[in-house]
RNA sequence: GGGCGUUUAGCUCAGUUGGUUAGAGCGCUUCGUUUACAUCGAAGAAGUCGGGGGUUCGAAUCCCUCAACGCCCACCA
């Protein structure tokens, strides 16, 4: 049906774009009808005209936006309309705290690359676009615009409501934003599935696996020590604190002059809190204290009761080796309060530091100060009651929000946590199981069921976290996010969807964020609707991310997969680094070194942008990211228009699509560009199936402008003005050209699109079949002849260079020896001579020489030889010939490496040994005659 | 305190399982307007692969060690 219509329409839009003009989508509309109606005589006028107008220089932004409006309307982005063995890649929703940067860039390419060339190869491909709502940075972003228009306080100042629907309206601008953005990048998703983390379908998923968690007993409320933000007003997870290093005053005192234990702290202020002292169970100092409780009374509303308590965690090297024991204030503290409850010797936990960030009135005569007040109050209290023993100076590490950027106080609330440890009831394991064996043995033991990461070092970091992890604080304070699908009547209390009746209200607090994009890999295909995409896409086939995200991100995917699905989110992870600016600076606002992708796009192209973020980088490495790389990249765009131009312009009726066996190659060129064209194909393939983009990529640039630019259109020159190999170096010529485009499409598709719609006019490069070369022999024998003749001529060039003989000066040449002989027409055309001879001895007279391969070039310079520099380079030559021969003799004349090494190895030494002597005979012979 | 990464040409970086004389881009030097491309072409200079030791016939590549830089984790109170 609409496909050649749909084709039609394009070419008309991307050729008349091409001139300049740009079509909104009810033009293109108007012009879809127009055609339809107008049929293939509008169309074929376009492309001939086209086609002869081809500018010298590739103007993406003329092309762009309709090669995309194309391929989107195409139907080819929907892996509905395709067949084959489903591949996909669920995108990593870019949160809508803002627009796309350059670390987004490089996602969009390692995927969109990935996607494509799967898609080529035959697959059902999808990859299913979506953003998230980023909950808690969101609300952080949106506040601290709020406050600086002006609101100091938005959340009391707007009420829940009002602050959520400015919330809302920001996202949305945001979430539109990206979405453009990532059409611009050229990102082939399918937009039918598009999701957001805060949809509908997604809440439906959430609350679902929320419910399905509690009924487990995984999902528990719980009272304990969370990290509190005060600045935010919200709990945050360990995954949202960075830890910064900050030098503090460390207090070595006592509590009293009754207790004859000293210990130390940072925060003397929380030591009103305390219910305890830890020792080392095996310090003797302390052993006759212990189960001992002190009274004493350092000013807080009651006395404090500090029994004396043992704990493997206290370092008896430390200070002084005792540990005053703050369950409210610390979390390894928080431990010990559980422990010594679990031990049926429970300690007090006594709350004095409030969520507002000042004293309870626990603290007594310091209820209502400050934190930073109380101290100092507590401070000069010890000083005056003679208790202070020392103050120094340490260094140490703090955790801070990462969004609030304030210090995080631990503080006991009463809220929603996630046990990891706990059996899950039926399975036999706990989440903490289930994380462990997708990475190591497969679920269940199954290979199948296996994640492999990719590098793998980050397997080994994943799983020590998996290790370590204590149980997640689901529930948040803000209100931008998934509401706890949790109502409340009375002592009455539902989990999971909203009960009938009156009189019910639901929880207050907001879920975690990485709890809805834990779930994205299957909460975007209809979970937990039994939904035919589930069947057919998940486990999904690739996934890639930072990985600074490893653990937020790839950690909860395992969870929520392996526990809701029972099955692994992704088969593969590919790792990457960061993007970082010129000096290896992380890019950010602060620092104001910031580069805007759209605006790369607009200055160059999507494409440069795409080759510029992924080439010269290894996976899981930084990489920097500086204009210049993108120049270079656009220079290379450039001129794979200018073959394309060159083509298209001179071959009169280019015919796409022939077989490999079609082909007539004639002449060495032509048997060695087909050759090193199976064997791009087959290096270009092997390394996107395993992600090496920059490889490929760099397959991809030598062969374009070294081999096909550099030698074999120049050498084509020469054939298409002979009637007798014209037609089939221009069936050759097309032939690379389209299979080129083919391979270059993944990385760069726009421009490819745009050359391959000169070329080929019933179908999009998108949706064609990647044509694999692996069946067809490499000609070995025209690689290495090819490989003589570019010496030759390299010989000859090099010459020319060094006597300065002007380039359109034409020269006379004599070869001798050498099998170069029958080429002496690409040799004449390439190093511009106008006479070449190929004797048996050299010639006599004023010449210049050099050896190359097994014979040796004499150029005739004819009075403008300098003897002496042509001596000098001889000389030079034959040294390094001959430190080379005495190398290769020395490794020979060991047999213990001719014994042992590979035999190819061994015979390859010998063949060059034998042609390097063969070069320094030559030179000795020629610096005698 | 643990762990990881990086160190290759002036700069930015590739280098797949150890195997010929270690590569690319940019920059630099010299020369060049023949209609695909000056966003170009030709030629060239430039590296004791961080230091030291070891394994091996053979090491940029594997092992040990040291150094510098960077990152991550951590319950130094």
């Amino acid at each position: 049906m609409g496909k050649g219509l749909k084709l039609q329409v394009f070419r008309v839009c991307v050729n008349g774009c091409g001139k300049g003009k740009t079509y909104s989508w009810a033009d293109w509309c108007c012009l879809a009808i127009f055609i339809a109606k107008e049929g293939f005589f509008a169309y074929t006028t376009f492309q001939s005209m086209a086609k002869q107008d081809i500018p010298k220089a590739y103007e993406a932004k003329n092309h762009e936006t309709a090669i995309y409006d194309a391929w989107a309307t195409s139907g080819f982005f929907n892996p509905d309309n395709l067949s084959g063995e489903p591949f996909s890649i669920m995108m990593p929703p870019p949160n809508v705290t803002g627009v796309l940067h350059l670390g987004h860039a490089l996602e969009n390419t390692i995927m969109d690359s990935m996607i494509r060339y799967q898609r080529m190869r035959g697959r059902k491909a999808l990859l299913l676009p979506g953003t998230d709502h980023a909950a808690l940075p969101t609300q952080a972003k949106v506040e601290k615009m709020l406050m600086e228009e002006g609101i100091v306080h938005p959340r009391k100042e707007l009420g829940r409501d009002q602050l959520v629907e400015k919330i809302r309206v920001f996202a949305e601008q945001s979430r539109a934003t990206i979405l453009s953005q990532i059409k611009k990048l050229g990102t082939s998703c399918d937009w039918s599935r598009l999701a957001y983390t805060f949809d509908e379908p997604r809440n439906r998923a959430v609350n679902e696996l929320f419910r399905q968690m509690y009924e487990d007993g995984l999902v528990y409320r719980g009272y304990r020590v969370v990290n509190w933000s005060v600045k935010g007003q919200s709990t945050s997870s360990d995954d949202e604190i960075e830890h910064i290093e900050r030098t503090a005053k460390l207090y070595t005192f006592r509590y009293s002059k009754d207790v004859p234990i000293t210990i130390a702290s940072t925060r003397p202020e929380t030591k009103l809190g305390d219910t305890a002292i830890a020792v080392h169970p095996g310090d003797a100092r302390y052993a006759s204290y212990i189960g001992q409780t002190f009274v004493v009374d350092v000013g807080a509303l009651q006395p404090l009761r500090l029994k004396v308590i043992v704990d493997e965690h206290v370092d008896p090297t430390f200070g002084t080796g005792a540990l005053g024991v703050t369950p409210a204030h610390s979390q390894i503290d928080f431990s010990m309060y559980e422990t010594q409850k679990a031990k049926g010797d429970p300690i007090d936990l006594i709350p004095v530091i409030g969520p507002d960030g000042n004293m309870t009135s626990q603290a007594g005569a310091y209820a209502g100060l400050p934190v930073e007040e109380a101290r100092e109050k507590f401070v000069a209290w010890l000083k005056q009651e003679g208790l202070l023993e020392k103050e120094e100076e340490i260094t140490q590490s703090v955790g801070v929000s990462d969004r609030y950027g304030d210090v995080i106080e631990a503080i006991p609330m009463t809220q929603w946590w996630l046990n990891v440890q706990k059996e899950i009831p039926g399975r036999g394991k706990s989440l903490r199981d289930l994380m462990r064996e997708a990475l190591t043995t497969g679920l269940e033991g199954d290979e199948k069921q296996k994640i492999s990461v990719s590098p793998e070092r980050f397997t080994k970091l994943y799983l020590d976290r998996v290790e370590h992890l204590r149980d997640w604080c689901l529930s948040r304070q803000i209100w931008w996010g998934h509401r706890i699908p949790v109502w409340y009547k009375g002592e009455e209390m539902v989990v999971g969807t909203q009960p009938s009746g009156e009189g019910w209200t639901q929880d207050e607090d907001t879920l975690d964020t990485w709890f809805s994009s834990g779930s994205w890999t299957f909460s975007t295909l209809g979970w937990p609707e039994k939904a035919d995409d589930l069947k057919t896409y998940h486990p999904t086939s690739w996934m890639q991310m930072g990985y600074e995200i490893l653990y937020l991100w790839l950690m909860r995917m395992v969870l929520m997969s392996t526990y809701a699905l029972e099955e692994i989110p992704f088969k593969d992870v590919y790792i990457h680094g960061m993007l970082r600016d010129k000096d290896g600076r992380k890019f950010s606002k602060s620092l104001g070194n910031g580069i805007d992708p759209i605006d790369i796009i607009e200055k160059y192209s999507a494409d440069a942008l795409r080759f510029a973020v992924v080439s010269g980088v290894s996976p899981g490495n930084d990489s920097r990211f500086y204009e210049e790389k993108v120049e270079a990249a656009q220079r290379l765009v450039n001129k794979l228009w200018n073959i394309s131009r060159y083509i298209l312009t001179s071959v009169e009726e280019p015919v796409h699509g022939r077989a490999f066996k079609e082909l007539k190659p004639q002449t060495l060129a032509d048997r060695w560009i087909l050759s090193r064209l199976v064997r791009l194909e087959e290096e270009v393939s092997s390394h996107m199936l395993v992600a090496e983009f920059s490889q490929a990529s760099e397959k991809l640039r030598e062969f374009t402008w070294s081999d096909f630019a550099d030698w074999y259109l120049e050498a084509s020159k020469a054939q298409r003005a002979e009637e007798s190999t014209k037609t089939s170096t221009d069936d050759i010529l097309v032939y690379v050209l389209e299979h080129l485009l083919t391979y270059w499409h993944p990385i760069m598709p726009f421009v490819t699109e745009q050359i391959w719609s000169y070329l080929c006019d019933d179908e999009l490069l998108l949706a064609h079949t990647w044509p694999s070369l692996r069946m067809i022999d490499l000609d070995l024998k025209a690689e290495e002849e090819m490989g003589w003749l570019q010496e030759t001529i390299g010989g000859i060039r090099t010459i020319r260079s060094q006597y300065a003989v002007a380039p359109k000066q034409k020269i006379r040449v004599v070869i001798v020896g050498g099998k170069v002989k029958e080429h002496a027409s690409v040799i004449e055309g390439l190093a511009s001579i106008s006479e070449l001879s190929f004797e048996e001895t050299a010639p006599v007279g004023e010449y210049a020489s050099a050896v190359v391969g097994e014979g040796q070039v004499f150029v005739s310079l004819e009075g403008l030889v300098d003897k002496e520099a042509e001596a000098a380079n001889a000389k030079h030559e034959q040294q390094q010939t001959q430190i080379y021969i005495k190398s290769l003799e020395v490794k020979l004349a060991n047999t213990e490496f001719t014994s042992k090494a590979p035999e190819q190895v061994v015979a390859t030494m010998r063949q060059n040994l034998e042609e390097a002597r063969k070069k320094l005979e030559l030179y000795v012979h020629h610096s005698e005659s």
